[in-house]
DNA sequence: GTGCGGTCATTTGTACACAACATCATGCAC
DNA sequence: GTGCATGATGTTGTGTACAAATGACCGCAC
């Protein structure tokens, strides 16, 4: 066997069901915008057939609905739907460290230290995007941290479905240089505060960080879309 | 709208979906198999197409694996490989009752206590199939004390990953009517205590029975496929 | 007898044509 | 002008033919 037929099919399944989603969830497509399957298969020079495959996907997982006749949507998200995906995904951030805990070696570690910089350079030139896509490297490094691979799965599918509620949210502020200020500097600090934990071996630390952190997060953007009454 | 027409189309997508899994789950379709997707067309009265994305679904979820030019393989399942989704399961277990939970009304407590009946005429004539679908069926009226969407679609997931290894394992122990029979006490122990624990609206302690349960089932089919050395 | 190569049957993956369905514009009756 | 029927247009869902890939079988050389 050459070793690249059938395993070549699947990596590209993979490949434009990872740029879908990700496109998705730092709205390159937005909510409700319609997506033309022709469209996409015609990107990817390949048939209906294969998209379809991955759209299913994304439809089981809830990023899309496709309606007979009309088209392929992609699905809105308001802060109060996602209260229920939070509170779980609180409670998973927990159990990270907690299950099959995984020390990272040194090179991991050096990835997790990277962060720091990535953190504060974005910190000279605020950039809502980019501060998706740090936030998002760290997640995956997170991941590394259990080898319970449900736990990671179900993980990454939360961390996916409410990873957009943000830039939304950010997107609809008049004023929304503030917040991302702020936002970044709560990142760097929740950064360095697990930098700290894994530095010391407490894996299990590290899960109460996290799950405190996104606690918050929620707390904030919550806070922005309900304006509290005396 | 005559409101028919594509919602027939979607509730025959999740009427194959849901039997497939049963069959599955029960081992009318042991680890191993091969299904023809040609043949699943034939017994539904349609085209490969609606097949192969039911199938697509089920191989995302882990219960199948396509295989070009071979065939659509059950995956296998073993104790050991099963430990990760058991400890991810036993946490999930216990957030039911907390997350969004939701009082059983009268005519839903009724069901919890029929179940009782079911088991000690069960006890009379013991079956591991029946004794498999009053599990089931009570797994999904647990799922009923929580409303929290994610929870209930993970531990929906984990719950049909898990019941497989059970009848796979009692199938294979010579006198397995001893253990059916213990099985059966046990579980009628738990519904038991889980019917008290609601009665007096103690949620959270629905949680806590449960989530030992479901650990001490584990261990007791671990013990079974490990036997312990002095 | 054993190992190797090729041929064939079988099955999933892909491409494409067509059906089912929803939406919007158009025009006609009143 | 308004309301409704009707057709045009566009999109997803389904059926089907064909390509790609795998494994089994057979025959042949040695």
């Amino acid at each position: 066997m050459a070793g690249g037929g059938k395993r070549e099919a699947r990596s590209r399944f993979e490949r434009i069901y990872a740029l879908l989603r990700s496109r998705i969830c730092l709205l390159d497509y937005p909510p409700g915008m319609r997506l033309r399957e022709e469209d996409l298969a015609e990107e990817f020079a390949t048939s209906r057939t294969p998209v379809r495959r991955v759209l299913a996907r994304l439809e089981d997982e809830g990023f899309l609905r496709s309606v007979h006749g009309v088209g392929t949507i992609v699905t809105d998200i308001d802060i109060d739907s996602l209260q229920q995906v939070y509170q779980l995904r609180v409670e998973l951030a927990e159990l990270v460290g907690k299950l099959s805990p995984v020390r990272p070696d040194a090179a991991r570690l050096e990835e997790f230290r990277a962060l720091l910089d990535r953190c504060d350079r974005l910190k000279g030139e605020p950039d809502a995007r980019e501060f998706a896509r740090i936030n998002m490297d760290f997640f995956h490094l997170l991941m590394t941290l259990t080898a319970n691979e449900p736990l990671r799965e179900f993980s990454e599918r939360l961390y996916y479905q409410t990873t957009r509620i943000w830039l939304k949210t950010a997107a609809r502020l008049t004023r929304y240089e503030d917040m991302l200020q702020a936002e970044i500097r709560f990142f760097r600090h929740e950064v360095a505060d697990i930098v700290a934990a894994i530095e010391s071996g407490e894996l299990e630390t590290v899960g109460h960080i996290r799950r405190s952190h996104v606690a918050m997060s929620f707390a904030r953007l919550y806070a922005e879309a309900h304006p509290q009454s005396p």
